[in-house]
DNA sequence: TGTACATCAGTGAACGCGCGTTCACTGATGTAC
DNA sequence: TGTACATCAGTGAACGCGCGTTCACTGATGTAC
């Protein structure tokens, strides 16, 4: 009975395994809370092993930092990529592209487990100006992106009221951010989803 | 010159001035990487002297988190109170609550230092049932309060588009978590004030 | 007003455990000739 | 095809430091009679 839990040589997965065991924790206890011991034990290796891999802890935060924005990205890719098949216009593809991140967000096994880039940001003083640059560097990328929706929604259909273009497209990742606050505080795996949902009727009543 | 550093007793301070200092740490590093000995050290007392206060180090949390939600309730009651002593319109008052809370929040020395719900909730994992409960409480009673004034707004005004009043409640505690979060991570102490502009905006277009 | 006792607000020394990190080593797989 | 060497993906044991917590004690202030 011992021996079916003999050892896999995961080829090349540990790393990731490593990652996903390590956010997974970080997102709900802070990082100097997740130590190496835990993170090796649910991995199954040793913690030599973990140094093969990173190495020292603060390694583990950048690649954790770094592979989260890189998802996130693919993520904005997909839902804005899919709303520009089903329009051409930039309020309609926008409006589809915040509809499909709420099913997205929504659909997520526990609802979303937290972002990564909210978690930095309130431990910033356990890291380095690099990993600080980086958080910094992705939220703007966010804004960056949502402010070129944007720009073309507000050519299209000029806006009711005056409002700041960066503003809102900071709101966009504001809502998000606060969402999952609201969602992990409350604990209520469904309030992210509306606070999307309710942005994007703000946002449809504003350019028409 | 060693002399004028002696030692006063600062009749009854003490425990308010761990709690100060232990706040700012835990809202920059985690409540976990917080130790005992820093703040100590900064609070200029010895170890045992904080346990003289604190039974032990959740009892700090808890004790934390109880006056922080204390603090923030003062702070509606303020801005809500001045703003109902400038006008009997729920709306109006509703949209100068919101100015003054977004003035409150941008005069503060640095910039707000950070929400102890949305720590407590990103590191909920750390805490028995009895600070998760409170800080649900918490976010519950801001939620109970926004919901409370959105309905005397809807009655006198009622919305253009139909929306869940539980969620735009929501979306007041959301804006704000996410204003913050916005903040630390663009280093940009403006972003959480011109985030509760930018939803005051949104409310006034909704009920008019 | 004086004395006895209680409470307040701490001090100082010691504790064991868990933490991140290092280092020499290993067995399986890949590559060159 | 066989052999030599390099690289990959780890293991196992040890390290010292910092952590939260405990315990016996103390000196100043407050209260009862």
């Amino acid at each position: 009975m011992a021996e079916e839990s003999e050892v896999i040589r995961s080829r090349g997965g540990t790393r990731e395994r490593i990652m996903d065991i390590a956010q997974e924790a970080v997102l709900a206890k802070g990082f100097e809370a997740t130590s190496i011991d835990e993170i090796v034990a649910a991995a199954r290796i040793t913690k030599s092993g973990f140094f093969y891999h990173f190495s020292d802890k603060t390694a583990l935060a950048r690649a954790l930092l770094e592979r989260y924005l890189e998802q996130e990205e693919a993520i904005f890719d997909d839902v804005f990529g899919r709303a520009a098949e089903l329009s051409d216009d930039p309020l309609q593809i926008l409006l589809i592209a915040l509809k499909l991140l709420a099913e997205v967000v929504e659909n997520l096994p526990n609802g979303h487990p937290g972002c990564l880039v909210a978690t930095t940001a309130y431990q910033d003083r356990l890291f380095d100006a690099e990993v600080r640059a980086l958080n910094r560097e992705g939220v703007a990328a966010w804004s960056a992106r949502f402010r070129g929706h944007l720009e073309a929604v507000a050519t299209a259909h000029p806006p009711t009221r005056p409002v700041n273009l960066d503003d809102l497209a900071d709101m966009v990742t504001g809502v998000c951010e606060g969402g999952i606050v609201l969602q992990k505080a409350l604990d209520d795996r469904t309030a992210m989803a509306r606070q999307i949902l309710l942005l994007r009727t703000f946002i449809g009543m504003l350019f028409r």
